[in-house]
DNA sequence: GCAAAAGTGTTGGATATACACCCATGT
DNA sequence: ACATGGGTGTATATCCAACACTTTTGC
């Protein structure tokens, strides 16, 4: 072996970081600047991957330095290594999928330059940080509809209200109201507290939480 | 930057190759003899990827130079990069599943030392390969139920019961033989070629194809 | 009493499961 | 004629989809 040959990978992470805010899924970005290949853009955020730690722990590290995170649900994703899709050279990037709950996200200050931007309307981004966001919502999707990962997105306790327009806004279509709550109350995905909320308008409702402690794979939904 | 402290990583491919060979998942393994950490062990086949082409193209280029395999179907697995899971350095791979059909894996003359050794039945490879190989058995098994992937096991034309094998052998539990028939030619996800085949025993059978050209996401079997 | 959101049941259709016998062939 | 594997239909239970009105609260 000739390690000067071989070691010619730079290996970085970068963080797709999904909150739905105001009923409509946000990406958090960050401002890159690095003329002339990326002029004003914006992208994830991300960091190179140290010789001392795995790409998760490289995750998780970034999400507390780079964003302020701690403590956050997160999966690996995909790892793209097109040779020419960082302009300063060739990096290689793991991909993870990091959701963060409506209170967390608001919550806490934001650092730098960050901000959350509607998923839909991210635009063009740095990098192939298109295809990471494309990614992250597709697994986020599927993932919505066979396993309890919602809970990763809402607060503890939550109306069904909230979490069917959580659902709503990221699968993108409408759902049966009655029929949402029929299939988790049945199948015991969600159970209630017996505490209500009283929103600012109309009947209070009361608050729910999901059953398990872990994200668990069932079927939450066909079409309702 | 300072080039010389981000250039760390080597970045590796590992392919976890399977073929259902006599009704039974095996994986493609190559002998490792690296002391004093690794002595005759097994492991899947893999290697670097080249400063000048993809994950992606690594693992095309390794099928066939390592392999002899050539146009298989192949998708990304994960990223494993644990810092201690090569004994020779810190290696971060990329594991990727690549399905052979039976008459392939047959046809061709293995190279070097490799042989297919039954799935259920590696004992502990070297590395993390172990954990590969679950990885690409259980994506394996979900992607089975969900989409038309068995078209890259089995041969172009093909029996309804060697498919209905396929899927027992995966799956690891029987399926009911008229269910699973009718699920499948009533979805449209294969089609009766009218050609017969007789075996060695017993009552001719049809042949079949897949309708769609590619791997399509359906629900292909509930329970059956 | 009105506006706003919460909550609740039923029915028809589709889908899934369970199950046992006859058919075509080679020997 | 028998052994071997191929092929078929029906009845039941479950699950899904569609659908509209009543309740509780604040103002």
């Amino acid at each position: 072996m000739r390690p000067h040959k071989l070691r010619f990978a730079i290996l970085a992470v970068d963080v797709a970081i999904i909150a739905v805010l105001d009923g409509t899924p946000h990406v958090l970005l960050t401002p890159v600047h690095l003329p002339p290949d990326i002029i004003d853009a914006y992208a994830l955020p991300g960091g190179l991957v140290r010789p001392d730690e795995t790409a998760e722990e490289a995750c998780v590290r970034l999400l507390s330095e780079k964003c302020g995170l701690e403590d956050c649900y997160s999966e690996q994703l995909a790892t793209f290594s097109a040779v020419d899709r960082d302009p300063r050279g060739r990096v290689v990037s793991v991909a993870y999928l990091v959701l963060v709950p409506e209170p967390a996200a608001r919550g806490h200050g934001l650092p730098d330059g960050l901000s959350w931007r509607e998923a839909a309307r991210v635009g063009k981004l740095a990098y192939d940080h298109n295809e990471i966001v494309a990614a992250a919502l597709g697994r986020l999707r599927a993932e919505l509809q066979s396993t309890t990962i919602a809970r990763q997105l809402i607060a503890p306790q939550f109306t069904l209200s909230e979490l069917q327009s959580l659902y709503e806004s990221v699968l993108g279509r409408a759902l049966d109201k009655r029929n949402f709550r029929k299939k988790l109350i049945a199948d015991g995905v969600v159970r209630p507290t017996g505490k209500m909320l009283q929103a600012a308008l109309g009947r209070p409702s009361e608050l729910y939480r999901f059953a398990g402690s872990k994200v668990e794979v069932i079927s939450v939904l066909s079409g309702s």
